[in-house]
Parts: C-alpha cells; structure tokens; sequence
DNA sequence: TAGATATTTAGACAAATTTCTAAATATCGA
DNA sequence: TCGATATTTAGAAATTTGTCTAAATATCTA
C-alpha cells in the first residue's frame, strides 16, 4: 500500500530535497523548515506525507520532533528500478 | 530539467505499469492501451508524458507508433536512491 | 481518391495537490 | 500556572492532474 504513496512522495522537489537533508543526520520539523522558502505548517504538511510513506520517522524529544530516514522503504522503490533495468532472461 | 519530470512521471501506477509493459519489448500504442480499462486519448496522454520525461522513445512504422523504454535516464533516478542510502562518510 | 484504422490533439471537468493564514496542541521554564 | 517556543491541524484558494468525448491528423488499401 505505501510503495504507491512512497512514489507520490518522492515525486515532489521538496521532499526529495527533505530526504536529502535528513540523509546527513536527523533534524527536528523546525530545522527542516529552515532550509524552505515556504512555511512552516507547508513543510509540515510535506513531513506528513512523507511519513505517511514510511520514508521518514518521528520522534518528540521536549518541544522538538526529530525526524529521521527510514530507509527500509528504498529498498522497495530501488528494486522497482532494477526490475524495469534488467534485460529480458536476467530476471 | 528532465530529472524532476521524471520523478513525476513514474509517480502515477499506470505510467510505471505502461514501463513495466515495454520492459519486455516494444509495443504500440493500441497494444499498450489494450491493458487499461480508460480511454486511448488517456493512454496516449500517459505515454506523452512519459516521453517528454525521456522514458520512453517513440518510432512511427506505417499507421502504427511504436514505443520503447529508453533506460538512460532510469539510470539517473537510481543514482538518486544510491545517494540517499548511502551512508555518511561513504560517499 | 474514399473509407477504414491508428493515434493524437483540443477542450471540459472533477479530483488531487500545494500553499497560505489562523487557530489549536504540546512542552518548557520562570 | 503563565507566557514563550515548537509544531501540527483546519480550512480556504489557486494550480495541477487524470480522465472523458469529440474532432483532427496520418497512413494504408481497395
């Protein structure tokens, strides 16, 4: 059910550009939205939906929610590509 | 610029099925549209957008158009899994 | 050249998406 | 407990997307 909601996800710049930045270490929602032009609640709104696809994980530690790669979900995407780049009879 | 049109190329579930389809060899568009319940304008507006995300290439042979998976930029898009899964300091 | 077949283009419309502002919720610290 | 900070939720507006029908274009064959 997420492989379709994780290729939603990706297919938005700015969440990819979130994976990217999460990629480097995990940051709170505030952080995040640091690196944005839009604001905050849009950048949640795109934290949602990422999670929702199970790309990304929270965690609230205080007045922060941290939020970190999952990678597990990859996986899944990259193999979709592997598939597509085999040629026939390698499969 | 095709990068970003790419992503949101492969996002819809019938476009990646048409990818899946030309995986295993060339088809026309009649043939494609024969494997979806909508309409051939629809299918045909799918495979236009699959071209101009250069997924796709097409060959006119008689009345018929021929369509068939260009790998090259599939090959860009996995680059980008590779990096987000990429651990720090392996890069 | 006329009719049939294959495919795309045009234009309309509903649904989904992206963004915003305002308000709500959660937590901290004095 | 109160005010400040961090974040999300709600709801609205504009844009984009996916699909349809009708019409146009291209090619083949008799």
């Amino acid at each position: 059910m997420s492989f379709n909601e994780a290729f939603k996800a990706i297919a938005d710049p700015n969440r990819r550009k979130i994976l990217s930045l999460l990629k480097k270490g995990d940051l709170t929602a505030g952080e995040i939205a640091d690196h944005f032009a839009m604001q905050k609640p849009s950048v949640s709104h795109h934290l949602k939906i990422l999670k929702q696809a199970d790309l990304i994980e929270d965690r609230r530690v205080g007045q922060h929610i941290y939020y970190s790669l999952n990678t597990t979900v990859f996986q899944d995407l990259m193999s979709w590509f592997y598939d597509i780049l085999q040629k026939e009879g390698e499969q």
